[in-house]
DNA sequence: GCCGTTTTCGGCCCGACTGTTTTCAGTCG
């Protein structure tokens, strides 16, 4: 069994526990099982072989058993007995805009409705209308909210997200009144990918901002909207919503909107044991019902007797007791990365000369780069093979030449790591070179054990300096390969071999999450943009966030590195 | 069902919006 199977398993027995009207607190912690595994970055089932289920927060007594008897025998009696009581099917109905546990358990019971066809037909044939709490309206969003699920785009990519939000920022900035704007919730967290836009304003006039808002062009259909905030549907078929708070709640305002959800939790539990109430408008003092208002979410937290929590750490997963004991790490900053270590030119399949590559990197404060072209043996990207780096080298030369001091060229290349586990360039060839990243890009649907065999061949070769996009996932619709990560992990700590953070949107990979998972093992990992063109530079903050959310400090990231450690850190592994 | 700087039992966040209601329940974030 799975960790996405386990996944599955837990968040269906929340929801039918809830629609069962079981107490929301076991509800939850169903939920909050599931989301565990779920970011775990391990295989649940090597984490149950060292016993160490009930160390996973959130898995209690009963959990972690029900999880070990999933495990073991790949079912569960507790489960089958619930969906014997209740039609498993139900859980899909809570996928459905505005039906929540209540208004499914109401239709199963009135109307015998068990899934999303049946709940389909009951509302065409106008059945709904007539139930307790119902009505017309209700019945049409109902149909709205199928067809809706139908056609509404999946969470999208990072990346493609953060423009559409940052456009929306910038027009509403310009509206008269309109002091603050900021993209918020899981945008600013910076998690890989966004369902909802969520953006805050700060304006006095809360009016003709939400008003601005819903008029724009690009709104395809107002799904809510009252003095505070609206949502609204793009015609994207991407969901956004505003809140407009006054400048002076702005600080609990934005923090309310950012999230997560558990961090907020975590938050407002940890106020309540002060004696203060912590909602988006301020802090309430419980003992005299004296509000407190914050401009800023470091005035906010430090009210609370915390430092400052960087967004990325937002997430419910023990920051705010980390805060509170002085814990939370230095985190990486765009302006810690001086070098970047894997990029194209057009002698692979990149878009531009080694020299404009240097000249768009010396522009964005880079003090080395290294050109990594594709190995010839991957042959569409008609890079060089082993017989053309001599005459790569001098190019790499010729360009720092005319660079001057202005930026340290390396003469590198992304070496293919074949299907067979072996490299696409001799020893001898790669021993020659300033740098070495060795990546797959082909035969990455192979068997676990063939797949693994070939990475950990790749980390111990010892010309090989990083590992480029580890795991082959692309967002938001290519898995990653099937690698034993805990063994790729110890080889990498061990031979010192450096993991990439790919900060190409589209392949933030390794994950935060597995990023968080290298550290813990003692890892070197390296941010990486994978330039192709000059303006894909840009990318750093990408791969930088997923650092952050990984709670990475620049020490452990070569790229923070001052060029002259750098150096020596190639030079220690045997570069010329 | 989980968890502990007040608790091994009794807690477990807070408010906006909608639709159906004459004061509230359900859903959402």
């Amino acid at each position: 069994m799975t960790n996405p199977e386990v996944v599955a398993i837990l968040e269906r027995i929340g929801d039918l526990l809830e629609i069962k009207g079981e107490s929301r607190f076991k509800v939850i912690a169903y939920r909050k099982a599931a989301e565990q595994v779920r970011d775990l970055g391990r295989d649940l089932a090597a984490v149950h072989r060292e016993g160490g289920l009930d160390a996973i927060p959130g898995f209690g007594a009963a959990i972690a058993a029900k999880v070990a008897e999933l495990l073991d025998t790949g079912s569960l009696g507790y489960y089958t007995k619930l969906i014997e009581e209740i039609p498993a099917s139900l859980a899909e109905l809570l996928r459905v805009p505005d039906m929540g546990p209540k208004k499914v358990k109401l239709l199963w019971e009135q109307l015998g409705v068990v899934d999303l066809p049946g709940l389909a037909a009951a509302a065409a044939a106008g059945r709904l209308r007539d139930l307790p709490g119902m009505g017309e309206k209700s019945e049409a969003r109902v149909l709205a909210g199928i067809q809706a699920m139908a056609t509404r785009s999946d969470r999208a990519p990072l990346g493609d997200a953060l423009p559409v939000a940052e456009a929306i920022a910038a027009d509403l900035r310009a509206l008269p009144g309109v002091v603050a704007v900021e993209p918020a919730g899981s945008l600013r967290r910076r998690k890989e990918t966004v369902g909802d836009l969520d953006i805050l304003a700060a304006a006095v006039d809360a009016a003709p901002v939400i008003q601005a808002f819903v008029s724009r062009p690009d709104v395809g259909r107002i799904l809510g909207q009252g003095p505070v905030k609206a949502s609204v549907e793009l015609v994207t078929g991407m969901r956004a919503q505003l809140w407009v708070h006054p400048p002076a709640h702005f600080g609990s305002a934005l923090l309310y909107a950012t999230g997560s959800k558990d961090h907020n939790v975590a938050l407002r539990e940890f106020a309540l044991a002060q004696g203060l109430s912590l909602s988006e408008h301020g802090l309430k003092r419980l003992a005299d019902g004296e509000e407190i208002r914050f401009a800023t979410e470091t005035a906010l937290y430090a009210a609370l007797g915390l430092p400052f929590i960087a967004p990325e750490l937002r997430e419910g997963r023990g920051e705010v007791a980390a805060a509170r004991a002085g814990r939370l790490p230095r985190l990486v900053e765009s302006s810690d990365v001086v070098s970047t270590l894997h990029n194209h030119s057009d002698w692979s399949d990149g878009k531009a000369t080694i020299l404009e590559m240097a000249e768009a990197a010396i522009a964005r404060g880079l003090k080395v780069l290294a050109i990594t072209d594709h190995s010839g043996g991957l042959g569409i990207t008609q890079g060089p093979k082993e017989k053309d780096l001599p005459r790569q080298r001098e190019a790499v030369r010729a360009a720092q030449v005319r660079l001057g001091d202005r930026i340290r060229l390396l003469q590198g290349s992304e070496v293919e790591i074949r299907a067979d586990g072996s490299l696409d360039f001799s020893d001898a060839a790669l021993a020659q070179l300033d740098i070495v990243v060795a990546s797959m890009h082909v035969s990455l649907r192979q068997s676990r054990d063939q797949v693994t065999a070939r990475m950990l061949a790749a980390i111990h070769n010892p010309h090989v300096d990083i590992i480029g996009h580890p795991t082959g996932r692309m967002i938001p619709d290519r898995a990653r390969a099937d690698l034993d990560l805990d063994a790729v992990l110890a080889a990498a700590a061990t031979t010192g071999v450096a993991l990439e953070i790919n900060a190409n949107p589209r392949r933030l990979d390794l994950s935060d999450v597995l990023a968080r998972r290298a550290l813990e093992a003692g890892c070197l990992l390296s941010i990486n943009t994978d330039a192709h063109q000059p303006d894909h530079f840009d990318f750093l903050h990408f791969g930088v966030a997923v650092a952050r959310r990984a709670g990475a400090e620049p020490e452990r990231i070569i790229n923070c590195w001052t060029p002259e450690r750098l150096l020596a850190w190639l030079a220690d592994r045997g570069r010329p």
